[in-house]
DNA sequence: GAATTGAATCGAAGCGCTTCGAACGTGGTT
DNA sequence: AACCACGTTCGAAGCGCTTCGATTCAATTC
């Protein structure tokens, strides 16, 4: 193995010099720098990861906390995990995968032992055991996807509420005057889960200020759930052209209803999904993106920033991006 | 921070002596085990994972690449990370998350720094510019997916021979005596790859070993093709009562261009599939699946043996398990 | 020409752990 | 009673790096 004392050697200078050309703590003249370099070049040298977290208590490593049980939307985990550790790579950071049933322990257990310098956790509940133990750790977080929590902490979400409106506002630009809003199942709601709420506020506001009819009904996870509700809608709200649909699990199946019940979407019922991009993409819907992708980025960032001793905001909301795949 | 010192003079013993009840590396008094474990209890001790490193020269974490491009089925590579952190837990090792298009630069760097211990790499193909690396690195490494690499590596794959063979046993068993295969893009056989010329090796064998009339047929990526493809196999195989599909991106559409064709499934035409579980199970057919969480918690092991000094043998192909979701 | 500055570099200490040889008792042996 | 052997424990060295005070030397100032 290489070390910097065999780098040192070669370039004819002290450890403590290529220690200050590579971090970049100190001035060191054009020259040496450019010597050192060359002798690090020349053999090789890779600075021992372990030696620098003792000296310099700062590891270069941020734990990534990842909700993997099932009903979390997979591919939707993947892309933000991708994109985390691409832009942690851009910050030189390495990410440390945690998965979320090690729970607070595992937060504690990476922080205790000095393997991270930070972190990034997903699917933040409300009451979660981990929010406290993130506060006592001291260490800097970003949270992802519930900012409700936030209180110290820094938290980055889209903006659901920005989305439901965004949905309503594309709708009465197409003409439409009578929307219908489907949202995930009544628990989630009664849950207070910050998401589904903030959506359906957004939804309502914005109807209510475009003046336009609309009824929000919830909707559970199978098929005579979804077509009672598709019914429901297209009787009370009778004269209903649109539909906002804020349920990813059922989306398929309300178009699939609608159908049923002798409509044609989009040219009798135009549907607007809240939802990953690829399943709209796949059933051909305008939809709303949760840019997994932006979030990810954007997230380490924040964290990069905390790292650096600045004081992000406690809530970066993102703005929703509406496709529209009509016609 | 609490120190290892602060524990041994906490016990009334020596910094090694702590050491050694961590390790397990000498033997110890019962009594100073016991009077060194409270104190690390009280203290709240937590080795510090640097000087670990540092000192010992392992590093408990090992480094799974993963592959986040487009293209491949995403839902399994995160159950496949899922059980390879949770396994790797168990031997109280870490995950370090690096991504494919990190490509050779990736291995080198976390190796060359001793971030990490060995190697999961996902994902390999036939002339992957990684394989060499991994050999000069010379850390132990497991590589899945494609075992034709192997060559003093250890890799781990999914028997996709008897996966083929198994779907025309299965379809044998149930009366079916004409078979069809419908296989992935014809340039993934043309390439070499070493899982979809192993299915298909599998299904003709297991066909001529069963004496059942078969056609295997590549299909391309798109509605035309495939209905094409449907549409030749019923031709040229006319009295075809059972289809095997593995080709996932269009199994849905599979199954769209037989009913088109006025074939029931499964009453006229039986589908098997050999996908990711979740879609079969969508579309409600029979499937062999791919048992990523099996998967992974081999590959872990395999590599924690390596890891041992022990020598495990160069491939291990797990055995497929077919679903039978008929009626 | 002596004194003062400041940029560039050096040297040594120390981060928290593992590991190895040495030291220490104890009990059994001659 | 002196000795040996063995199971335990200690002490110190060293892993490769960062960091801080000290040092050097040339450029400036009076």
């Amino acid at each position: 193995m290489v070390t910097i004392v065999d780098v040192a050697r070669h370039a004819g200078v002290a450890p403590s010099t290529v220690s200050y050309v590579l971090t970049g703590k100190r001035p060191v003249s054009a020259e040496t720098r450019m010597r050192v370099g060359e002798s690090i070049r020349l053999l090789g040298y890779q600075p021992h990861a372990g030696a620098r977290a003792l000296a310099g208590s700062r590891t270069n490593v941020l734990a990534l906390v990842l909700p993997l049980r099932e009903g979390v939307h997979l591919p939707v985990v993947m892309r933000f995990a991708s994109s985390v550790v691409t832009t942690a790579r851009e910050h030189d950071m390495d990410v440390l995968l945690v998965t979320a049933d090690e729970g607070a322990a595992g937060l504690r257990r990476v922080a205790g032992t000095a393997r991270v310098d930070g972190f990034l956790v997903m699917d933040v509940e409300l009451d979660d055991e981990r929010v406290p133990v993130l506060r006592e750790l001291g260490r800097p977080a970003v949270l992802l996807g519930h900012p409700a929590v936030a209180n110290g902490l820094t938290c980055v979400d889209l903006d659901f509420e920005a989305a439901g409106a965004r949905c309503v506002d594309h709708l009465v630009e197409l003409g439409h005057r009578t929307i219908g809003f489907l949202g995930a199942p009544g628990a989630v709601y009664a849950r207070n889960t910050g998401f589904a709420r903030r959506t359906l506020a957004g939804f309502s506001a914005a109807a209510m200020r475009r003046g336009v009819a609309s009824t929000a009904l919830p909707a559970e996870r199978h098929r005579d759930a979804v077509r009672a509700v598709v019914g429901t809608l297209l009787r009370e709200l009778a004269r209903m052209t649109a539909l906002v649909v804020h349920n990813e699990a059922v989306l398929g199946l309300v178009v699939e209803c609608l159908r049923a019940e002798g409509r044609r979407v989009p040219e009798d019922v135009a549907v607007v999904a809240i939802c990953p991009d690829e399943l709209a993409e796949q059933l051909r819907l305008t939809s709303v993106r949760l840019p997994a992708d932006v979030l990810g980025r954007r997230a380490v960032e924040l964290l990069m920033a905390k790292l650096g001793g600045q004081h992000p905001p406690a809530l970066t909301l993102l703005p929703p991006k509406l496709f529209s795949r009509t016609g």
